[in-house]
DNA sequence: GCGACAG
DNA sequence: ATCTTGTCGC
């Protein structure tokens, strides 16, 4: 995996951290297809948090894209270095999820991010952010719309509708199961919209969300739930 | 000015 | 994201 060098990578405060997502918006590319659906790698990131212990744990898993079977783990832990601030998730994911990839033992493919990539108030979500950082195609796919119009797609699994920002289309309401909420699929980088859309149908065999997101959520999970162990009082916790 | 608001 | 039991359904 590469990384483009980004001084301004960790912003200190909200104002500075708009100004680099105005930069690197520019070196989102967009015009390119992406990797087909059903073949190669599709790598999914996720993060989970303890606030309390400011620790953050971040998990990637590689799926074949074609048997959606593991072929590669690795997480990372890491303190807190942003607060929540919508629109701004990506500065305080894109730290430890990096560390993460960083650690895979093979190449990444596709990465599927939980969150938004075009689909942002800026055009610029997380998927797009580690999209541009490490040059790897990525797609975003959210559990719950942002600040987007859309209408609610028909019943059937595949049916999608736009979200619009004004005129423009910046992402899908997507079903990926008969009468179940849709997710919202959006454009990260090297990818394009249908292609995204067919992807996240391709991860979704049986659940409502793609494989590589639960893979990667139930795995950071249990690595926030092993280092919170290792950050605490022994004598709080049965041996075992 | 008052909400809304990915994870 | 996270706090949280049982419960309805395949």
């Amino acid at each position: 995996m590469t990384t483009v060098p980004m001084p301004a990578d960790r912003p200190a405060t909200e104002e500075q951290a708009r100004a680099v997502q105005d930069e690197l918006r520019g070196r989102v590319v967009l015009d390119e297809p992406g990797p087909p659906p059903g073949t190669g790698r599709v790598t999914g990131v996720d993060v989970a948090y303890d606030d309390e212990r400011d620790l953050v744990a971040a998990a990637a898993v590689t799926l074949d894209a074609a048997t959606l079977e593991v072929v590669a783990e690795a997480t990372a832990v890491g303190r807190v270095s942003f607060p929540y601030v919508p629109g701004l998730l990506a500065f305080r994911e894109i730290p430890t999820v990096l560390a993460a990839l960083d650690s895979l033992s093979g190449p990444p493919g596709l990465v599927v991010c939980d969150g938004y990539g075009l689909a942002h108030p800026r055009r610029f979500g997380l998927a797009s952010h580690l999209g541009v950082v490490t040059g790897l195609p990525t797609i975003g796919v959210a559990k719950n719309p942002f600040t987007f119009a859309y209408d609610d797609p028909a019943r059937e699994r595949g049916s999608a509708s736009p979200l619009l920002a004004g005129d423009e289309e910046v992402g899908r309401a997507l079903r990926t199961r008969d009468a179940v909420k849709p997710v919202f699929v959006s454009v990260g980088h090297r990818v394009n919209l249908d292609n995204a859309c067919a992807h996240t149908l391709a991860l979704t065999p049986r659940y409502r969300l793609p494989e590589t997101t639960r893979r990667a959520d139930a795995l950071c999970r249990r690595a926030l739930q092993e280092a919170t162990i290792r950050h605490s009082p022994t004598s709080r916790y049965p041996e075992s």
